[in-house]
RNA sequence: GGGCGCUUAGCUCAGUUGGUUAGAGCGCCUGCCUUACAAGCAGGAGGUCCACAGUUCGAGCCUGUGAGCGCCCA
């Protein structure tokens, strides 16, 4: 079946084809092989997607994650293993609720006003709409992922899975319900992580407040805060008990301004007697400090805001008003009292919510808590041991800072969209059961009064669990014994801390004595952000996002994905440029193209079938074919170890300088003769060329998934084939086909056609003029010369290379290398002036060149502590260097 | 305040353990519509590797100090 590609290669009339024959043909779906098949025995390779929040679609960090793991994934099948990539969807509890009220705000409507079962109801819809459109954009991206397996967080297994372990830690002890500071959003109306406030500097202003001596307005103390309106709450003055200043009033009580209520001056070494005035106001319902000074002076808690940080009847007259309404009365008053003593600007760090932006108040109130100290000891060790190694291994060090320093977690959410706590409250005694299914009566006093929780748990309680309840736990599942723990995760570290750690906590805590080891992966590569060309993070409110498949619909899936696999190196941010992409794209074409010279060959030449006869003897005694073999099976093992390594940038040039530098710029074009030449009865050279051609696909193929399968389809169109490339097995380092020796032949050869071409160029000589050439060199390389003299003339459009038997002495047109030197016979006349200049400049890099090398082989340092390798290319260096200098000299002087 | 990182060609970036002449893509210049490809071909220009000091026979790479930029944590 002749093969007929269009001129110009249009990825969009290729992509979606296989994008949807790879799902259909259900390519990536695995089945778990049963204890005793023989399929048990191959190696595993296991990723867990992390899983893209519901909350809108996929976003260019999402295409480099994906992209990344679906090359190694795609390398690690054709490799052999048994792989597989799990998918799926997060809920993100506190987002999603966000963007639907979002929604229903827009409508005029609210939660509130719906209900939660409505609103739920409400969210589950929105939810089918993203988690289709993410679906959607990740087969069109090609992810190689088991579909059959695709969960979302908020499955009924799933959520078992995350009410089991929220039970079994409670029964451990190691979950706790309790009244403390926790970081409040009012905007959200819920508690959230200490992770999920940003800090942020911010101009603001430090208020300096007379508090006077109860009983003696004479004296008084000078208090600073930055949040004046919370001196509603204080309960006390703390001062340094060191602090002299102080010891006279230490004991005496203050009149609370305002609020006319007598406080405590208290000592406590929380009072920094460097900062403002040494005193310090307590506010223990209001602030983290505040409230272990409050417990350890037993000071009363006094709540001054309600959930959305309206302040609340404890607050006397202001009662009814948001906090910074607030905060500008109380200001007023105090300045009316004459007890604001001074306003000083000041830069405070202000915690902000991280999903809506608004000002978290530091707030008193009951939530549920992991104990995490065991947890985050087992976590270090992990990593310390080497369970867990990371990429770059830099990481480990912030890993291990914040687990050293890390604070029980606030896992309950004041929201509807979740998982909902599993733990009941009596309406009658107000005890609380635990349990994994509703109780039908309180297990202290028999009522059947029960309420459940109304708080859902934070969502990455819930991912923090998918390494093992992606696979079925609590279940002892067959899944659990093959896949777990996955072998890789590749991630931003964005969620270094969220997600990344909270797994390894949850994995080895509920995984501990799995037999292939509890920790949730072994290795963890972290990559970097994509950033716009320009260096700019991407945001909304710059306007500078890109949609992926707005890009990729441009310039096709596999240019954007070569482009990311060929930025990304470990470490570094991508600095998205859509030129590069372009790059790509023509790189894409260009193997296209070499696609399409194949098949015209072959349809000439007795149809494709002829590609697939791989090597016949013969073909082996040219020496372009021994030499591009073994660039290619170089080529395939570096790419090999650079992968292994992720460092993706490293694999994806070398493939790219393979495909275009060598197979397309020499291969193509020296073996151009003798494929005219074939035919039916003599088609070895096709065979070849189609077993390189082929390779070379295979090796792309992870990289750029979609051309490879398009041309590989096409070449066993006549004979019988894997279902997929995917399938096929990847390149790796073939020793057989290692030939130093054509390589270094090869390039000597280049090198002689360079040189000509470079006189050419420099004697602004017309590309399709014939000339004559002499070459003098030495007997071997004559030799090598005359066997492909053809090759040259044809390539350095000469019409006859003769030798020379003595050194040249052209005035023009000479090249010198260490290994011969090279003119063109030219009648015209030359630019004396531009080759004077030329030889000039060469001199003078030479002269530095030589003089450098005789003053380091000079040095007799040098000579004893210099491997010995080095000394000798030094010399060789220097000898070869010496004798350009000396042609470079005698040419200028034929000059004049 | 604590921790981490970056600075290499006009731009965006590679450069793994110190070793002979520091690379790529884009951009730029010159010439070519050479029957696979103008999304192409051939040739070319362009770098005191942030600064200073040190270690070393030898430093873009190691150490120290400084400058500029960025990130994370509190």
């Amino acid at each position: 079946m002749p093969q007929e590609l269009p001129k110009t290669y249009d990825p969009s009339a290729i992509e979606e084809r296989w994008a949807e024959y790879w799902v259909t043909e259900k390519l990536f779906s695995v089945k778990t092989p049963p204890l005793d098949s023989p399929d048990a025995q191959q190696p595993v390779f296991t990723l867990l997607l992390p899983p893209p929040n519901v909350t809108g679609v996929l976003h260019m960090g999402h295409m480099l994650n994906q992209t990344e793991m679906d090359i190694v994934i795609r390398w690690r099948r054709m490799l052999g293993y048994l792989t597989l990539w799990l998918p799926g969807t997060d809920h993100a509890g506190i987002a999603t609720q966000m963007m639907v009220e979002r929604q229903l705000a827009a409508e005029g409507g609210s939660r509130q006003k719906l209900g939660r079962e409505a609103f739920i109801e409400r969210v589950w819809n929105w939810k089918k709409h993203y988690s289709g459109a993410i679906q959607a954009q990740m087969k069109r991206l090609g992810a190689s992922v088991d579909w059959d397996r695709e969960y979302f967080t908020m499955d009924e297994n799933l959520s078992r899975a995350v009410v089991e372990s929220f039970v079994r830690l409670h029964e451990q002890g190691l979950v706790y319900r309790g009244k403390y500071i926790v970081n409040w959003c009012p905007r959200c109306v819920t508690a959230i992580s200490d992770l999920e406030v940003v800090h942020e500097e911010l101009p603001g202003k430090l208020y300096q407040i007379r508090y006077p001596v109860a009983g003696d307005e004479s004296q008084s103390i000078i208090i600073a805060t930055t949040r004046p309106e919370t001196m509603l709450g204080d309960v006390a003055v703390a001062v340094n008990p060191k602090d002299q200043r102080y010891t006279h009033l230490q004991g005496k009580k203050l009149r609370l301004p305002l609020m006319n209520r007598e406080i405590p001056i208290i000592a406590d070494d929380m009072a920094d007697p460097e900062f403002g005035t040494g005193a310090v106001k307590v506010t223990p319902a209001h602030d983290p400090n505040d409230f272990e000074m409050g417990l350890r002076h037993n000071l009363p808690q006094i709540n001054i805001m309600d959930d959305q940080a309206m302040i609340n009847e404890n607050g006397g007259p202001y009662a009814g008003h948001d906090r910074y309404e607030v905060r500008e009365r109380v200001l007023r008053d105090l300045q009316d009292q004459g007890l604001l003593v001074g306003t000083k600007d000041h830069i405070h760090a202000v915690g902000k919510c991280q999903r809506c932006k608004n000002i978290v108040e530091p707030r008193l109130s009951t939530q549920w808590f992991i104990k995490i100290e065991p947890l985050a000891k087992r976590a270090i060790e992990a990593v310390e041991k080497g369970e867990i190694v990371f990429v770059p291994e830099n990481y480990a060090k912030t890993y291990f800072e914040w687990m050293r320093n890390i604070h029980d977690w606030c896992i309950s959410r004041q929201l509807w969209w979740g998982h909902r706590i599993p733990a009941w409250h009596c309406l009658d005694c107000r005890e609380i059961t635990v349990a994994r299914t509703a109780p039908d009566k309180c297990r202290k006093c028999g009522g059947s009064k029960l309420e459940q929780d109304p708080d859902v748990l934070d969502t990455w309680f819930s991912s923090g669990l998918l390494p093992f309840t992606g696979f079925g736990w609590p279940e002892k599942t067959r899944d659990l014994d093959v896949f777990y723990p996955t072998s890789l995760l590749i991630t931003g570290f964005d969620i270094l801390f969220f997600w990344v750690a909270r797994m390894i906590m949850l994995g080895c805590h509920f995984m501990e004595g799995h037999p292939q080891g509890s920790v949730p992966f072994k290795q963890v590569y972290i990559h970097g952000l994509v950033r716009d060309a320009e260096r700019q993070k991407m945001s909304k409110t710059k306007g500078n996002v890109m949609d992926p498949i707005e890009v990729t619909q441009r310039y096709g899936t596999d240019a954007v994905r070569f482009t990311l696999a060929a930025m990304a190196s470990p470490g570094t941010d991508i600095a998205f440029s859509e030129s590069r992409t372009k790059g790509y794209r023509d790189f894409a074409n260009k193997i296209w193209n070499a696609a399409r010279f194949m098949f015209m060959n072959a349809d000439r030449a007795g149809g494709t079938k002829a590609l697939a006869h791989g090597i016949q003897g013969k073909e082996m005694k040219f020496l372009e074919n021994r030499w591009i073999l073994s660039r290619f099976i170089t080529t395939a093992a570096l790419v090999n170890e650079n992968l292994a390594d992720f460092r993706f940038h490293e694999a994806a040039n070398q493939i790219y300088n393979f495909f275009w530098g060598e197979f397309c710029d020499w291969y193509l074009e020296i073996i151009k003769p003798r494929l005219a030449a074939a035919g039916e009865t003599d088609n070895s050279a096709l065979g070849f060329l189609g077993y390189v051609f082929e390779g070379a696909l295979r090796l792309l193929s992870p990289f750029m998934p979609f051309i490879t399968e398009e041309i590989w389809n096409a070449m066993h169109a006549d004979v019988p084939h894997l279902k997929s490339i995917a399938l096929a097995r990847y390149p790796g380092l073939d020793r057989r086909w290692l030939d130093p020796e054509a390589e270094e032949q090869m390039s000597v050869l280049q090198d002689i056609i360079v040189n000509i071409r470079q006189i050419r160029a420099d004697l602004k000589i017309e590309p399709r003029v014939k000339l004559r050439a002499q070459l003098y060199a030495g007997v071997q390389l004559r030799n090598l010369v005359d066997e492909s003299r053809s090759m040259i003339e044809r390539l350095a459009t000469l019409e006859e290379l003769e030798f020379a038997h003595a050194p040249l002495s052209h005035t023009a047109g000479l090249r010198s290398t260490p290994r011969f030197e090279v003119a063109v016979i030219y009648e015209k006349k030359v630019d004396a002036e531009v080759e004077r200049e030329r030889l000039t400049k060469e001199l003078k890099k030479l002269e530095g060149q030589v003089a450098s090398a005789q003053r380091q082989l000079g040095n007799e340092h040098f000579l004893g502590k210099a491997p010995s390798q080095v000394v000798e290319g030094l010399r060789k260096q220097a000898a070869d260097n010496e004798l350009l200098l000396q042609k470079t000299r005698a040419a200028l002087e034929k000059l004049g």
